[in-house]
Parts: structure tokens; C-alpha cells; sequence
DNA sequence: TTGTAAGCGTTATCAC
DNA sequence: GTGATAACGCTTACAA
């Protein structure tokens, strides 16, 4: 295994150890020519590895950042966290994504974890459960930014959120311009902004189009209840003629009842969905899906935390990208 | 921001390190009652958090491993990424994603960056063109893994693979019981194994059959290059009515050609794709699929790595892991 | 231009 | 049971 320390090479290259140390970060101003000649052969021939641990105790900071996804099977998460690594690859930070598959728990686990190894940032998308941490590491000033769902509104962070309601509005308002009365509204638990604030978007589109909101065609479920809550829903006597899915999981769950069902896209039932999903465009059937600009919010996120860990200092703020429905 | 540590929490509890260390590592055979309370009150009031990244330095063991995947636009690279992830995560190491792009430089910088940066081990899915570096890390014993494509036969390494040969040759026999003779097969540059792999299946198959390998029938292009190319294939006198893809990638690119071309799959053509895509099962469409069991492939690389972190020693092998065609 | 020595925050080995 | 003290491998004043 690998041993051979600064120390080695410095012994090799008969020089001290802050020259080496010097050369690898470098600063060869004031070196002599044959000093760096004797010290790059000597690592040559000893084969020599830096130790970037070592650097980071002394220095501080680790050049790692973390990701931490609500829940890496949405395409949405890891379309951001691609555009987050892509921008990190180029100012030689390397981000970990970690999973926190729903779980506030793990989340913590998360948390702590990388903030322990001393990643030098964190960009997150909140379960939501835990505001003391995400206050803990606000309040001590650990450059941190949100993403995707809400926290706390007196929390004074960076997050980039997209327009959910606003865009649910739309989509809705959409169907009822095309005549649809009853449209349902599928989403997974309400536990979190997002789905809450395009319920809202739903209800408030039928509001304002004199439609009573008829609870019935509100569908809360897990994914894995979530075809026997449907199985309810197209049960009824007057069956919904449109369907907004909250999000793609949502959706999926959606397309396999139909399919099971043998219930027409477009035909029987038309549908939009909160989110893009890959391979969208290979689909060759009439769903309209509202795209998140995901590539620019990871930018976006990435580039206020690459701010925060260089110290430039900037009040948080709350950014919102508008999404487009195709 | 935080700077407490193990000596602030030593003098606080009025102990020493040593003991604080003790109390954190859970050796508290023999520690007295009291000072284990002073220590965790000690740690409570201040809001210590331990430096792992000390720790680390110290124990030569970071529980961070890397994964170098070749390309992650390639579902199945995320689906055996998101495997490994899952088993270390059960074992608390956390997997470090990183996409070399294809691009062998990019992949020894990433191996060079992981390795500074002490983690226990990579998995990697080789670009194939960084042999001195694959063989350096052997040779050191520096646990490693490689997935998905072969390297140089003389290392002795544990590898990851898919029976390529074997599944492509019995799909393009499909294809032949089936009447086919007009064979097509699309793949992106054969610069490494798994296409290689595949075409000998292919050409094995028709030989096999007594059908002439016709050269114009094998398109190899990059992604970019692709259209043009297929152009080419479609415009011939005597079209394929059958299409081997060598991968995802390849599958997206004829797919949305002949969507253009208003080229029904199915009735004017026949679809095999080596590699599963997202949602596949969301399509009705007749397309054939040569799925790697991408998970079993994952968690045993996993293993194999664990198990050389773990220093247990075990000659190096290679596994092949049948694909299956749905 | 190069060397000395003191850290960085832990863990590990011994004494006590 | 607990505490000095020396590592771990590097960076960085400060001296020389």
C-alpha cells in the first residue's frame, strides 16, 4: 500500500519539507531551478501521492460539497444535481449526492455526516422535518442553500423554488378552458410545500371558474396505495375527464393503473403531469408535462453556495423560477 | 462558524482528550459514572460535533468510496451506482458518484482526485485507456472493483460483467427465426469491450444462419453523428427491417430518428435494444430489451470491494452476470 | 531561497 | 479509570 509521505520526498530530494511542499502548491518564485528538478525526480521515482486529508485539516476546507435529495428516484432531483456537479466539476469541488429517500431521519444522518467529514457546503432538498438543523447550521453560518420545497419562512436562506402554484393555475385552468368539469388531482402526501402549493394552483383555478371542488377528485396517497385510491376514483359515477398529476412518481402510478385499466389516453381521459420525465418526447401520446427549469436552478443553487463558501457575502434570498408547460 | 473541539470539550468536562475520544468511540468500559455525564453535558452545552475528517487522517480510512462511472447518461451506470450506493450505505461508507464522460483524462483525474483524497476504494466503469493507472492501483493492492468492460486480460482484477456475446447472439437469432435477413446493428464507437462484445454476437449469429455480414448494415457513429449516418442506412435500396441498438444511447438516437421519418416500429421495423431505459415498461411499443441484471451486478462489485477494504484477501476474479431479453 | 517548528483535531500507546 | 504525549501528513509563519 501506499506510503510514501512529503517527508520521503523531502528526505529523497535533500530538501525540507515545506519546499515540497512549496513545489507541489506551486509556488516556485523563489526556488531554485535545481531544487525543483531534484524534488520532481524524487517523486517520480518514489512515486509519490499527495495527501489531500492532510491538507484539508490544516486548511480547512475539503473541496467536497454535499447533495442532499429529498428523493433521488424524482428525474427532477437528478437533473439538479447533474447541472450542481457540472458546475462544481469546473471550479474542482466534487459534489456527494446523498438520498434521503423521504426520511427526516436520514436526512439528519445525512446532515451530520457530511457536515462532519467537513464538506465545505451543503445544498438541500428538505424533507422538512428538521427545521433545528437547518437553523443550526444558518445561524453558524455554514454556507448552505435550499432547493425544490420551502423551510421555514423566518429562516433567512438561500432557496430556489419554482412557481407551483402558479404553473398548477394554469395547467388547470387549461383543461377547464377545454370544457373539462371534473378533473382530478393526484399527489403523494401533503406533507411537503410543493404538493401543497400545487393543490392549491388546482383549487384555486377552479375557484375561480365557479367549479366546486369536489374532494372525491382530490387523491392523497402513497405510491404504493395509491391504485387502490384510484381504483376508487374511477369507480365513480361521474368520472373525471382530466387528471393533473402532482408530480412524476404520481404520474407513473397514474399511467400503470390506465394501462392496467386499458383506459385511453387522450381518448378517455386527458392528463398533465407536475414535472418533466426522461424520455418525455418519446412518448407519442397527447400528456402535457410542466418542465421545471432544472439545469438553470441547479446552476443557480450551485453558484450561490460556491459564493457563501468563498465568503462573499450576500443576504439570503428566495429565487423562483418559472415553469413551462409543454 | 464552529470551532469547538475535542480539547474545548475536555477542559468544559475538566477531563482529558484521551477520554473525551474514549467517551465518543463508545469504550466506556472502564469510565467512571460521573465523568461520562460531565462529557456528554460538556458536549450538549457547547455543541461539539467531532472532526471526522481527523479522525480520518489518523485511522487511514475515510468510509468514502468512489465510483468512476464511464458515462452516467447510461441508465444502467446509474442503476448499479444507485445498488452500490444502497449496500455501502448499509455498511456506512458513502459512494462518490463520479462521470468520467468517456474521457480517459477526465477518469485519471478523477482516480488521482479520489485517491488524494483517501477514499477506501473504487468501482470503476473503465474507459479502457488508462492501463498503467489501472495497473498501478493494483499492484499497490489499493482496493478496486471494475465494472461493465473488460480490462487488459493480464491484470489480475475482480471485474463485473454481462454475458455480451452470448444475449446479443441469441436476440439477432430472434431476429433470424423470426425471417429477418436485413440486419442492422447501431452502435457508437468500438473503442470499448461491451460494443465489441456485442458486434462479435451479432456477426456471430449471422454467420451462424449462413447470412452475409453486410458492412453497410453496421453503423458506428457517435451520438452526434448518428442521424446522419442512420440517413445513410434508411436510404439504402434493400432497408433493414430489423435493428440491433448496442445500447441506450444508440436506441434514443434511432428512436428519434425514425420518428422523424414517420418510420412505424414494429411494422416497418423490428427494435432490439441491449439495455434497459427508464420506463420502458411505460411504452407500448414492440421493442425488445437485453436487460443486465444491474442491481445483482451492483451489490456484488460492492461486496467484492467491501470485502478488500475489509483486508480480506480472495484471488481476483471475474464475474459474468447473464442478461435476460423481455 | 530554504529550513524549523508549530499547528490542524483526532487516535493510540503507555504510564500513572 | 484517566491523562500525557506522540503520532497522522500536510501547511505556514517566521527564521536563517
Amino acid at each position: 500500500m501506499e506510503k510514501v509521505t512529503m517527508a520521503d520526498v523531502a528526505r529523497a530530494a535533500g530538501v525540507s519539507k515545506s519546499t515540497v511542499s512549496q513545489y507541489l502548491n506551486k509556488r516556485y518564485e523563489y526556488m531554485g531551478e535545481k531544487t525543483k528538478q531534484k524534488i520532481e525526480e524524487a517523486i517520480k521515482t518514489l512515486g509519490y501521492q499527495p495527501n489531500f486529508l492532510a491538507r484539508s485539516l490544516k486548511q480547512k476546507r475539503t473541496s467536497f460539497i454535499g447533495i442532499i435529495v429529498a428523493n433521488i428516484t424524482h428525474y427532477f432531483s437528478t437533473e439538479v444535481s447533474r447541472a450542481i456537479e457540472d458546475f462544481f466539476h469546473q471550479h474542482d469541488l466534487q459534489a456527494i449526492v446523498c438520498n434521503a429517500d423521504d426520511d427526516p431521519e436520514k436526512e439528519k444522518k445525512y446532515i451530520e455526516m457530511l457536515r462532519a467529514k467537513q464538506v465545505d457546503g451543503l445544498i438541500i432538498f428538505p424533507t422538512g422535518q428538521n427545521h433545528d438543523l437547518y437553523k443550526n447550521m444558518v445561524e453558524q453560518g455554514y454556507p448552505v442553500v435550499f432547493m425544490d420545497r420551502k423551510v421555514e419562512e423566518s429562516l433567512k436562506v438561500f432557496s430556489i423554488l419554482t412557481d407551483n402554484t402558479e404553473s398548477t393555475y394554469k395547467a388547470v385552468q387549461r383543461f377547464i378552458d377545454k370544457g373539462h368539469k371534473n378533473i382530478a388531482f393526484v399527489v403523494q402526501p401533503l406533507r411537503v410545500s410543493t404538493r401543497l402549493d400545487r393543490l392549491e394552483g388546482y383549487k384555486r383555478a377552479l375557484k375561480n371558474a365557479g367549479i366546486e371542488i369536489n374532494p372525491d377528485y382530490i387523491v392523497e396517497a402513497d405510491i404504493p396505495d395509491m391504485k387502490a385510491k384510484l381504483e376508487r376514483l374511477f369507480s365513480m359515477e361521474v368520472k373525471p375527464t382530466a387528471l393533473f398529476a402532482a408530480n412524476d412518481r404520481a404520474f407513473m402510478a397514474v399511467v400503470e393503473f390506465l394501462k392496467e385499466k386499458k383506459i385511453q389516453l387522450g381518448e378517455d381521459l386527458e392528463l398533465i403531469v407536475f414535472d418533466n420525465i426522461p424520455f418525455a418526447h418519446l412518448l407519442d401520446t397527447p400528456i402535457s408535462f410542466i418542465i421545471q427549469p432544472a439545469r438553470e436552478m441547479g446552476f443557480k443553487a450551485a453558484e450561490l453556495l460556491y459564493e457563501q463558501i468563498k465568503q462573499e457575502d450576500r443576504t439570503p434570498e428566495v429565487f423562483v423560477f418559472p415553469s413551462k408547460m409543454i
